[in-house]
This record gives C-alpha cells, structure tokens and sequence, in this order.
DNA sequence: AGTATAGGTGAACGATTGTTCACCGTCAAC
DNA sequence: GTTGACGGTGAACAATCGTTCACCTATACT
C-alpha cells in the first residue's frame, strides 16, 4: 500500500486528515522531514491541497469508490488495484446549494425507469429545456413530468400511457429539473 | 443562521472542520472559550464528534441534502429550514471496502427499471437469497440477473421478456449482490 | 574516483492548537 | 435582596502543530 492509499484509508476511517506525527507511524518514517517530503510530493501530483494555511485538505479522490467498465469484466481481485474511481456524491450533484432529494410517488414516469419509491435529484431552477424531466407547479398542484414545449405551447407528458398529458388551464411554472435518480435494494 | 448551520457551511466550502480561532469569527465570539462552551454543546447533542485527543470530526449530518418528502409538496422557499435531510452516499453505500461500481451495459434487466448506462451499487459477496439483482460469473461468464433457487437447483432470470433464463451448465458463482442503482441526465 | 541526487534521521523552531481558570454582567427564581 | 445559572470576556497554559536546518547513507552517473 502506496503513501496516497494510506492516506486515503486514514481519512475514509478517522473522517479528517492525519496530522504530520500521526502520519509518521501511518507511513513507518522516523523523522517529520520525511513526512514532509512525501506530503510535498503528493500536493505537486494534486492527490492533496493545502489550505491557506498548512492544513492539508483531501481531494475529491479521497471519497471515491472503485468504478468497474462493465459487468462482464467481473470484479478484481481483493486488494487489486483499479484505476478507475467515481466519487457519488459529486457524480449526482452538481449544485449542492440548490439541490434538493424527492421520494418519488407514483408510477407516472415509469416508462422512464423512475418508479415508485426511487429518489430524484432535482436542481431548482426556473427554465427547461424540451425533453427535461421537471417538477412544475401547473394551476398549484406539483408534479414530476417531462417538459414539452412546441409551437409557443408549453404542457406535460408523463412517461406512462395510463396518463394523460397535462395542459396547464392557467399557469405552468418550472422549479427544478430532475438531473438523477437513485434506487437501493 | 445558528452554530450548528455555520459549522456546515463552513465543513462543506473548506473540507475541514475549522478551528478554535476560526470559530472565534465565525461565531462572533471573542473568547475562545465561548466557542468551547457552544463546541460543548453540539458534541452533546451529537451534532459534532472528538477525536481519541481533542479534533473535531463531523458527522453525517455534514453532507447531507435537503430531503422532501413528495414531489406534490413542492420545494421550500430558498432558505427556509429543512427537517429531513439525507447524505447520498451512505444511504447507496453500506459496506465501502467491498463495494463497487459498475456501468449497466445493455437492456437485461430494463423491467427491473435498471437501463442501459446506468451504474449498480454492488457489494461483493458469495451469496444471495432468491429474488436479488445479482452479479454472477456463470460457465465463465459475468452477468446481471435476478437469482433463482428452487428445489436445490439455482439458476438466473433476467428482468427482459427477450431474454432467457440462464442455466449454469458447470458452475454459477455469484460475486456481488447490487445494492442500489444510480442515473444521472 | 569523484560527485550529484534522492531519501532518510534527528533536533530544534516559533506559531498555533485546545484547554482551563478567574472573573463579569444579566436575568429569573426563590 | 440574595442566590444561582447562564453566557460571555480575557489571559494564561502546556502540548502539539507544521516547518526548517544540518547531517548521514545509499545508489547512479560521469
């Protein structure tokens, strides 16, 4: 295990980064001077930032899950190294002061793989474009459903034959397009 | 915006917890030991944690999202105070050593609502029970499908009317149990 | 052989850390 | 009116922080 694994562990189990004493027993070093070294190494490779002042700040990395192209490649052995890694939390959320999770409820956009029970990822925002699944207040009520706009007409489709397309009677107004969805069994 | 709040802000714009002397503005205090008092307090509360000697560590709270109950409630004034929140990756994730990513190539398992270039949470494991989304390396190759047992006889389904049953002619060996399932548009 | 260079030790440094103590005002309860 | 709790100030504390310097030992290159 390399210096940027042993960091990573660090963090993942202690929640914050070692300091430079805890980091000589982490890396088997007898003199902070080597530590430095090592820590000025990986801040030139950008594995760790440094703060306005000193304190050493983890990367998006240090939160990363190993990422496999396909099922069919099957899985690595124990320890085996991968070199490709997403991070969750920032793969689904862009703008995390305007995003907000909905439990979904009901089967309107089935046919889009959004079922009862899934979490949505919704950035609230006031425009879409065609194709965009949105929440939108239509005549006061809120609902989930693509954005369909056509001829200056602007109206809802869910994605479900059993409904029917919503044409709004008064007002139709967006407030946060759908950027994901997340399922646990 | 309380303590608590501007602990948060503060975690999620500097990717640390700050430090007494940076409290000391943030709060508005002028003494240190304010700070300690209010630190006192939060810890209490759980809202914080120490460390086995004095640093603070956040909790789960730190990153987590606004979450809303149903879409039909629409979203909150900007600002406006959010009870129920929720930190994506530990509600995807539950063991992170063993789990592992993968992108969904193909439409096996489209009525499971689990799409082509989705990506499954799956945690590495040697069983299953009937009925989960399995990955399986069966006669030598790796699959997604649900798991089937019956009578001592174990085979695999995919969630796809055009597709068929799979029926191990040597050896089916699962390999992970997909947890959850992940879309981004 | 001579000499950089990389990677390590060991000791020292001032600065900052988190903690603690004595003290002070305000408000509510008795 | 006195008391006690609460929330704050200000100053001090040893401990630890990250940094830096001189030095040592291999290995590789002229």
């Amino acid at each position: 295990m390399d210096y940027q694994e042993k960091l990573i562990s660090f963090y993942q189990s202690r929640k914050r980064m070692p300091t430079y004493s805890e980091m000589l027993s982490l890396f088997g070093f007898k003199s902070k001077n080597a530590v430095a070294r090592v820590i000025e190494k990986l801040v030139e490779a950008g594995v760790v930032t440094k703060d306005k002042l000193g304190k050493l700040i983890p990367t998006s990395l240090f939160d990363e899950i190993p990422l496999l192209g396909s099922v069919k490649a099957g899985l690595p052995a124990p320890g085996e190294a991968v070199d490709d890694t997403l991070n969750i939390e920032s793969y689904l959320v862009r703008k995390r002061e305007s995003t907000y999770l909905f439990e979904v409820d009901g089967d309107s956009m089935i046919d889009a793989h959004i079922a009862n029970g899934d979490i949505v990822i919704a950035e609230r925002t006031s425009s879409a474009r065609q194709g965009d699944i949105v929440i939108a207040n239509v005549d006061g009520e809120f609902t989930m459903k693509y954005f369909c706009t056509k001829n200056g007409k602007v109206w809802l489709e869910p994605a479900n034959k059993n409904f029917k397309p919503i044409y709004p009677e008064h007002e139709l107004t967006i407030v946060a397009i759908v950027r994901g969805v997340m399922r646990k069994y």
